[in-house]
DNA sequence: GAGCAAGTGGAACCACGTTCCGCTAAAAAC
DNA sequence: GTTTTTAGCGGAACGTGGTTCCACTTGCTC
């Protein structure tokens, strides 16, 4: 024992990192709480002004310099996943989930897109966001990818195995035409959950007869 | 006669506007020089840049300033329709043809909606532009619609009529789900083309039986 | 409390769209 | 052909937003 945890572990010298398990020297106090202050105000920003509110908005609504969330992070995509993390989690959790409690792999994948399209349309310009081919949102399709293209892909081999769908639309083309259609909710004419329904229905295989 | 015609209509103090049919007061001939090197300028830099190059980019390439593109195309969306306006007519046009040669409405639609896809795939940025909230883009967003929604609103009508498709979903949605899905074709894991013909295929209405 | 590296703020820089205005030269008037 | 008019031109200048940089501050350690 060469340190008591007396401060609840402030004193501590290095941290677990929740994200990769890996320790990592600690931080200074007022980086964490500046990183938090920060994570407030760009989703009050985000609300406000969508995904793509300007650094300086959200640095004055932090009350801080914009180098400071450049240091915190460096790219928008970074603060953007930062903010989202935990309901892009859920979704992916939910997957799985769905597949076990649904009645057939197709309703489940109905489901789970759903889940999906909810997400994405109450997030202004992140739909967007996520089909921009600008490098400042690289890391941020990376990880929408990296989270949720597996689960779609066991939902979608479900399906498949269980011949409700045909079998030649890969995960990341469905989630990203899925993203696609939510471009532009919100927009009264246009409505993102019908238009992706109707994808998903085209999906479907006839039952009828196999291939030819 | 009081101005002969020699110089090929050149000297004549007033012209037939194509657009329009009204007549309006004729341009200066370096005016109407440097509209035409520009919109060739404006459609090579699309090329290589997409719709959103810069402006300077293209006012450097047709060897004018600034000034000049913004007299000529007071918002790039107006720049974009003149370097397109020949495809989308062309694509507006095909629309009754398709529908008075194809065996079905709905052969004629799926027929009309892949000519507007190539369109599209082939216009690197368009899509996007095309969706975007942007006010700039407004007039873009306004000349494809006043154009195309009336087309595919006939096809659609015919499919609907013939009971071939659900007629549930209006010609506006279905252009625009078209349009998004087609942001980001370019990518290789991404197949525009096979999302839309899922998107139309979930359209068609089952054959078997009426609603319920 | 002293020393020091982590962290901070915001000025400065760049890229881009857009505006403005003095100048140029095409067309009109004579 | 010369003069006058004015449409049209060029590009400097401005606004906005992202990004970098570094002199200064401050939390942590000893």
């Amino acid at each position: 024992m060469f340190r008591l945890p007396s401060d609840g572990g402030n004193g501590a010298v290095a941290d677990i990192d929740s994200e990769s398990g890996r320790s990592t020297p600690r931080k200074r106090a007022d980086a964490r709480r500046n990183e938090a202050t920060l994570l407030d105000a760009a989703a009050a920003a985000f609300v406000t002004s969508g995904v793509d509110a300007p650094v300086r908005d959200i640095a004055a609504r932090a009350g801080v310099g914009v180098g400071t969330i450049y240091r915190h992070f460096p790219t928008r995509a970074d603060l953007i996943v930062a903010v989202y993390r935990h309901q892009v989690e859920a979704c992916a959790e939910a997957g799985p989930t769905l597949l076990a409690d649904s009645s057939t792999p197709h309703a489940a994948l109905a489901q789970w897109i759903n889940l999906f399209v909810d997400f994405l349309v109450t997030k202004h310009g992140l739909a967007e966001a996520l089909q921009s081919d600008d490098a400042a949102f690289q890391t941020l399709h990376a990880y929408f990818l990296d989270r949720l293209v597996p689960v779609c892909a066991q939902l979608l081999d479900a399906a498949a195995a269980a011949g409700e769908i045909r079998p030649d639309v890969t995960a990341f083309e469905l989630l990203r035409g899925v993203g696609n259609l939510c471009i532009g909710a919100g927009e009264p004419r246009y409505d993102a959950r019908r238009m992706v329904e109707l994808l998903v229905a085209g999906l479907r295989q006839r039952q009828s007869a196999g291939p030819r």
